[in-house]
DNA sequence: CATGAATGAGGATTCATTCAT
DNA sequence: TATGAATGAATCCTCATTCAT
């Protein structure tokens, strides 16, 4: 009889990654078929183990799922931040902010279809929502806010509600991904980009 | 003497409006919880008949949420295009767009979550996106456009890609709406209006 | 408002024969789909009456089809029973009793089925069975024993434990009936009974 | 070490015999109430386990019930064979026919309302019937008439419709067993195959 | 740690029957 | 009498979660 190891979620990760192949799995699964529809069991065979070894990394098909959309997001941020602390002026922070979003849910587009559903409709299976992900969500505008407010203060853009104009940027950044992803722009990315960013500096900077 | 009740789904309504009172409590229902969670039996409490009267009136859980989301869309873009063309220019129209858009899902909250649900997000339970429903945003944005390249021709605004600036007030809107919606916005919403409708204006006729 | 009228079933039939239309409808509904996956509702249409109308006809369901069962049986021994009665000898009712009844099932496909369904398969929705029919197939058979004890004291045939054989003569008269249904005998309806007669009258007569 | 249950569908059987029990039960219930009245939670009381378990080894109630008949067809139509097989002449075949399928009805009677069922009435819920089915019959019936025209060409017997004279064989069982199954016979097993026998072997024979 | 068989609550849908008009 | 809208019990099936091995 051997003892009993302890039931505590994530002992150690294995050295064969086991937690990141689930979640990997778990983000192609509920990219294709969203949450309600998305099986565990699916989920299990995508990521080549038994359905009951899933409850060893993660509490719940819920929880799954919002380990999921965390983890993407983590990354996410993280490349938008960096390449928005490589440039110094806040136009071309705007720049790098749409066009890392953009390189990133082309580079990943199982996420992009998990967090479009979570961030797009602000509704939703309401027990779904963390506050954690809103406030992800909030963090990343202030972020903005506040390099929008520097600027202003450095006077290259007119004194405008920060706050207002960081979301502004968020929602036509939204917008474009979304047209993108939908085959509903023919322009090259960088157009895309460039239209943005020049309507976005029109308004921010304008007489 | 009374009207008839439903001899074919969707055909009459009974004087009593059955139809009507279903639709609005599958409204409530799928506002809170969105499809999946969603259960036939509650949305019958919710109007307070059977369950199986809901199946009277449509044939099945799937379709009452179309027929939930196709009225309201009908009612908000009647009011919607009925307010733009009260106004002759581009500017006055663009204003009138946001606040009816504002003021309908004001008074339609349930329905703004279902919107939201639907427009938002624009993947997700893919089985569940009519084309009808992606053919009448495009229409919206296609009648906004039309009104931006009258506008180009009459020197309201610069010369500007159409489509693109369409979506970008509806982008705009969508997120101006999202805001308030999550108690974001602590303006008036007359401000958030003006904010809008001015940024936009410094991006359409910017020099 | 006028005085309710006793809510006894089948009070005046009506001249227009709502009864028998109903009873017809059913054995064409019941015949095609069984009895569970028959719905009231269908039958109400094909006989061209609203619903509610069938229980005030019938108590329900099951009543129906027994009545459509019973109609149905009676007129058969009716035509079996007249064209035994037309001849005088064993050999020639045994005759009469198989070309009747395959006369009758050949004119009534519909009741056809369901009196197969009912007595070909002893058993089936035990709740289903009618001590009534099983009596009245006895019934049948003892009549034609009567026939055969009574060609036995003739000298006609030989002697033979009377109901058995009784039994044998309504077993083959189904397995022709059935068979030719199926198109499982291409002979002509003349020569099955032919062989059938001879059959049995070998056994009964023989040496 | 012991034997790991069902990978796919019917495949293994656990060493406890799932499958089996479930086919058991499954077995007596529909024996007892029909496909239609029968409740796949009724089947799963019967058989010792939850609801869910069930659709582990069948699909659906459809296939259980089909599963349920194969099998003991399957089980029934060995016996039949064997038996004939170990005798030469045709009587005796019939007689082993006969009396192998009095003993399996016999010891299995819930199998036997369900083949009934099935056989007896060979309309009604059509979607039930398998060609499968038919088939079998058919081929049970393409052996006996093989049987006889062997007879016949070794002058056991005079010359017959081989066919029909199965048919009749297969008739005449029909009815014994039916008889006796509902009480309606009180002579030993062996006097009613006797009489059958011998019924039989004067048609064929017959002068 | 891993497995996957077993569980049973939950949910959509059907349909016989009732009853107000 | 006739109607057919309303009812809600009943049923099949799915799937997240557990637990013995």
């Amino acid at each position: 009889m051997a003892t009993k190891a302890p039931r505590t979620l994530r002992q150690t990760e294995g050295a064969d990654g086991r937690r990141e192949r689930i979640l990997e799995a778990a983000s192609r699964v509920f990219a294709q078929k969203g949450f309600a529809a998305a099986s565990v069991d699916e989920i299990a065979q995508a990521a080549g183990i038994a359905k009951g070894t899933i409850y060893l990394y993660q509490p719940s098909k819920e929880a799954l799922y919002w380990a999921t959309l965390r983890e993407g997001l983590e990354a996410l941020c993280g490349e938008v931040r960096a390449k928005m602390d490589e440039v110094p002026t806040l136009k071309e922070k705007i720049r790098a902010l749409v066009t890392a979003k953009l390189a990133y849910f082309d580079a990943h587009p199982d996420f992009y279809r998990i967090y479009q559903a979570e961030f797009g409709p602000v509704t939703q299976p309401l027990y779904l929502r963390h506050k954690d992900l809103r406030e992800r969500y909030l963090e990343q505008v202030r972020e903005l806010q506040k390099a929008i407010e520097a600027a202003a203060r450095r006077g290259e853009i007119r004194k405008v509600p920060s706050q207002t104009a960081a979301f502004v940027v968020a929602d036509l950044t939204r917008g474009v991904i979304t047209r993108r992803s939908l085959g509903w722009s023919q322009n090259k990315a960088e157009d895309d980009v460039d239209f943005l960013v020049d309507f976005v500096w029109k308004g921010l900077a304008g007489k």
